[in-house]
DNA sequence: AATGAGACCGCAAACGTTTGCAATTTTATG
DNA sequence: CATAAAATTGCAAACGTTTGCGGTCTCATT
């Protein structure tokens, strides 16, 4: 068994007072003495003495705790996420929990749930690929539970939301293909129920219309967010009698993927074929050629997602829920 | 206000029941019929209770808590550390708090804090660049709470680590160089006090004196983690009367940081100068030249290591610290 | 010397659980 | 039917805090 941590009741014995004075104390309570004061805060001292915020939470029915859930921490996107999160939380005296759903609703589900027991004080939540349902989220709904969503965020759920604008960012990115020329531009989307792969087919097909371009749906494959997805997204192109002379993809790594197997079958980028991806991995700048990309601040998506929830969790239930679009930027790069 | 979560006791309430009855009945005690846990079971579905993880760990004295000090999240190897870590401690039933000492030795002391206050079962630790003391950790053993570290170990401290065989992943990648010819290999170092940077140079001396190569004190640089460190290295080498004919950098961020200014004074990789990393970040293969480098697997790192520290936290005070090294292997590819 | 005002401190209850033990009810046995 | 045994439940204390309220003590003022 574990030496059990000291308590305030342990320093209290010590110096012949009382618990409730020690808590006093300790917090700078203008009804204790400075001497008081003194003695107590050099034993705490000496003594390796650590509040106990378990202790103080369930007391205070409130816990300095923020829940995280993300599809996978490794992706790219998400890392800088929670660091940007973690950055905010910190400078608020929260600590975060960082849990991934591995792209499985259940997980998510059971997730959401283990946070709730552990009475978070609120929750930032990226939804995984498979996610279609919405019951986990209602329950944090009826247990008033703050939540922010973002990134791939849930449209049926009234919350706080923080997203980039991925409907813009694909439409400068088409536009900016058509204006070089392009005729032929296909598009590798993402799963058909994820907002983000909706607006970013969405902003593909409003450049089209603009620019009167007719909309050939062979062009349009669906996949998932995976640099596998690019290699099968590209696989699928290539059956096309006649090969598209540009490639929206609707992330980096889908573009990656079929970056490499347009290389392997040896095309040229972006003679051949012009590629854009979307999030600006740090990886496209360094590829030959580099890749042209649309930049998503993922580290200000983070912040930006912790603040909105830390207000809320301030101002309580009277808090209405806000949508936040954050910029994105057209990298121009060699692929294009 | 917030409503406060259904308890125990509100349908211990409702039943006309006593709550430790309603307690045994969720937690299916023998001692309670079949008949009262079906009809607890299913009022606290009804009324969505969640046991309050807070107040269980009161009483137990435990948590489920792990707690993750890294010194960046948004670091490749860290996230991945984390996405590892995360996967089994979710098996084991725990949540990780996460955070980030930014390569500060103050911050990391303050999480420390921060986690022994949030009573953690168990810590997992990388340390900051500037973490040169170890009083924080002292702090630990004092309070006896498990805790290990990864990649970035403290050497003067008695505990479990988890780290890759620096000294053998940089003695095959130099031993490579050697054998394929190249004689001025330069060495970019990382900061003096980090383990990993002194095994790694140690396995750059070793190789080098193997195979009778006489120690050039000016192709070795000191710097930081970063590309930019791997930018200033290039530069300093660059003062030299001769240029090296190949460059092992301390890690990935460090060799392409270099890469990029190699490139940029014109030079070819590999015939002007060759180039290896360590890490085998996913960029790493992509780049052109593709980077050899030495593949360290952080996923696994992250692994092992919660492993090795709910080992300590299930089997109590009569653990002995273990050191495991996890493989290296040296990923050949272009830039060599 | 009596009174009142401050300054300082302690009592006890509460937060939501768990758990040893005792109390009660049910069932089995003679 | 009586009794013992077994099955089921409740009581109360405890985990480490915080906090409203009341208590004691010291002093200055009449």
């Amino acid at each position: 068994m574990r030496k059990s941590p000291v308590t305030i009741t342990d320093i209290a014995k010590n110096l012949n007072i009382s618990p409730s004075t020690v808590s006093r104390a300790l917090r700078n309570h203008p009804d204790i003495s400075t001497r008081t004061k003194k003695r107590v805060n050099s034993l705490a001292e000496e003594m390796d003495y650590h509040p106990d915020s378990i202790a103080q939470s369930l007391k205070q029915r409130r816990t300095n705790l923020i829940g995280v859930i993300v599809p996978e921490i490794k992706h790219n996107f998400f890392a800088a996420a929670i660091s940007g999160i973690e950055e905010i939380a910190y400078k608020a005296g929260y600590a975060i929990i960082v849990s991934q759903s591995n792209e499985s609703y259940d997980r998510e589900r059971i997730n959401v749930r283990a946070l709730i027991s552990n009475r978070v004080a609120g929750l930032l939540i990226s939804i995984s690929q498979t996610t279609e349902q919405s019951d986990h989220f209602k329950l944090l709904e009826r247990q008033e539970i703050p939540f922010v969503f973002f990134d791939r965020v849930c449209e049926d759920i009234e919350a706080s939301k923080v997203v980039v604008d991925d409907f813009d960012g694909a439409f400068k990115a088409v536009e900016y293909l058509i204006n070089s020329g392009y005729k032929r531009i296909a598009h590798i989307a993402g799963p058909k129920h994820l907002s983000i792969s909706q607006c970013r087919l969405n902003g593909y097909l409003s450049a089209l219309k603009k620019h009167k371009i007719s909309y050939d749906e062979n062009l349009v494959v669906y996949g998932g967010l995976n640099e596998e997805d690019g290699v099968k997204g590209f696989h699928r192109l290539l059956q096309l009698d006649q090969l598209p002379d540009a490639l929206f993809a609707v992330n980096d790594p889908v573009a990656i993927g079929a970056f490499e197997k347009i290389k392997e079958h040896g095309f040229k980028i972006p003679e051949d074929i012009a590629l854009i991806g979307f999030s600006n991995n740090p990886i496209t700048r360094l590829i030959e050629p580099s890749l042209t990309t649309v930049s998503q601040p993922a580290y200000e998506v983070g912040k930006r997602a912790a603040e909105l929830l830390i207000e809320q969790i301030k101002s309580g239930e009277n808090f209405i829920p806000r949508k936040e679009m954050l910029k994105t930027e057209l990298i121009i790069r060699n692929s294009t």
